[in-house]
DNA sequence: CGAGCCGTTGAGGGGATTCAAGCTCAGTGG
DNA sequence: CCACTGAGCTTGAATCCCCTCAACGGCTCG
């Protein structure tokens, strides 16, 4: 059956693994799908095939990344922990998407991976991705480092600046904000209209929220769009929003 | 001033963006930090160093990409629309932070690029980046390409499964998951408390939510985890929930 | 059969939205 | 100089949606 489908020259290829790779629907949508046979021919062998049952586990973030998978059937989820304690799911991906990509720049993972029905995966070895694309590696990997990040960052977005009530969702903006102050020490304030695209909320309750974070001494409004954070304080508050 | 912190070979280049470039103090941190400054010198002359003002556009989703950014100075937001209309911020960029990047690809921005204070950016034209990575090109594509399909994912997911009220969040969930269905035209569904942790609601609103839509034969429960849904209702019932 | 997990439904309270009024501030023109 | 205007922000009151707490039924499994 399966070697009908197959080219002649890989019918009778050593590696059990060359057939099933050859063969495999997916392929042609898959991330391997780039390469033609000779040089699927020459990797086949260090790609696994493993399948996972409906709720284990595929990768657990912060874990070194060993592998990066491609979705053969199923439907995996991908988990974080916000600091308050609850889990987030950040994202879904199916048959034909890639992941674990962080394993790529030898990074750890940035969520954890589960199984939501029984999956089929492909396994492959960050080396056999790197061995493909010897010149200009470094800035290859430092393009790929800055996906990664774009990534990490939206998904950290959803788990951090969409999670809860409105008054723990502002501090966590204005946390973020901080990151990013000018030469002055003080903070980008987005319009409150800006600030509800953000955090879902009206300009009403984030005007709310704000103001009772000025009166507690945790954000100083400089307008025109600016603001003084006090890191302490600002600490605290979210600690007290996430203790809850 | 800025001479004396130039490489003795790079002092008198021809350019005058040679010396921008080899003095940029985000350099190091930036895309072409990996670059040494011999292959730095074959392409500044083809990097812009464009200013932006506060609230003024840099992209626009659906344009086709002609450049990559990297952000020397400021912050910048991405934004989207949902299909009911409201915007939706789902991300910030600052300081060294790469933007743009689908343009590598040659596909069309995934979102509105928009200054949020005044902005120094370095602007990179795709082809630029693709001279550098001659071999194994087609495979290096498909892998951006993977990473900017989960990166725009992310931010799908914050735009359409975190916005609006809950019966909303559930129908675009279902929708969602209507794009993997199984070898019987049934989708896996979450338990409550995932869909919980998807749309940041608690079991018993999601349970109450996916009750009423069975209802209204939007959907068939299939205990356990399973599901039929009715494309016509739930595709009115989504366009009833997005006019409002 | 009882224990435990999962899902459903109800009652009550709280937080966010909605609707509305009033404020500050910059720009404009009488 | 000051009234006028409009945009952005703040605050209040009423409503509604969602959460919390609780009880209960179906199902699996020891």
């Amino acid at each position: 059956m399966l070697t009908r489908t197959l080219p002649v020259y890989l019918q009778d290829a050593s590696h059990p693994q060359a057939q099933v790779c050859a063969a495999c629907e997916v392929r042609r949508n898959a991330l391997f799908g780039a390469l033609d046979d000779a040089s699927l021919a020459r990797i086949h062998e260090h790609i696994a095939a493993p399948e996972y049952e409906a709720d284990t586990r595929i990768y657990t973030r912060d874990e070194p990344g060993h592998a990066v998978w491609t979705i053969r059937a199923g439907v995996v989820r991908f988990e974080r922990t916000t600091d308050r304690g609850d889990r987030r799911i950040v994202r879904l991906a199916g048959r034909g998407d890639l992941i674990g990509q962080e394993a790529l720049l030898r990074w750890t993972y940035a969520d954890d991976a589960i199984a939501c029905t029984p999956v089929q995966l492909c396994r492959i070895p960050p080396a056999l991705v790197e061995d493909l694309s010897e010149s200009r590696a470094r800035l290859l990997r430092e393009l790929m480092a800055r996906w990664q990040d774009a990534l990490d960052q939206a998904q950290g977005w959803v788990a951090d600046l969409t999670t809860g009530p409105a008054r723990r969702r502002v501090l966590r903006l204005l946390d973020a904000l901080g990151r990013y102050p000018d030469a002055q020490g003080r903070i980008w304030l987005p319009r409150r209209e800006d600030i509800g695209a953000m955090l879902d909320m009206t300009i009403e309750t984030a005007s709310r929220h704000l103001s009772r974070l000025r009166r507690e001494a945790v954000i100083e409004l400089l307008p025109p769009r600016h603001a003084r954070l006090s890191a302490p304080a600002l600490e605290q508050a979210l600690r007290a929003a996430d203790a809850d």
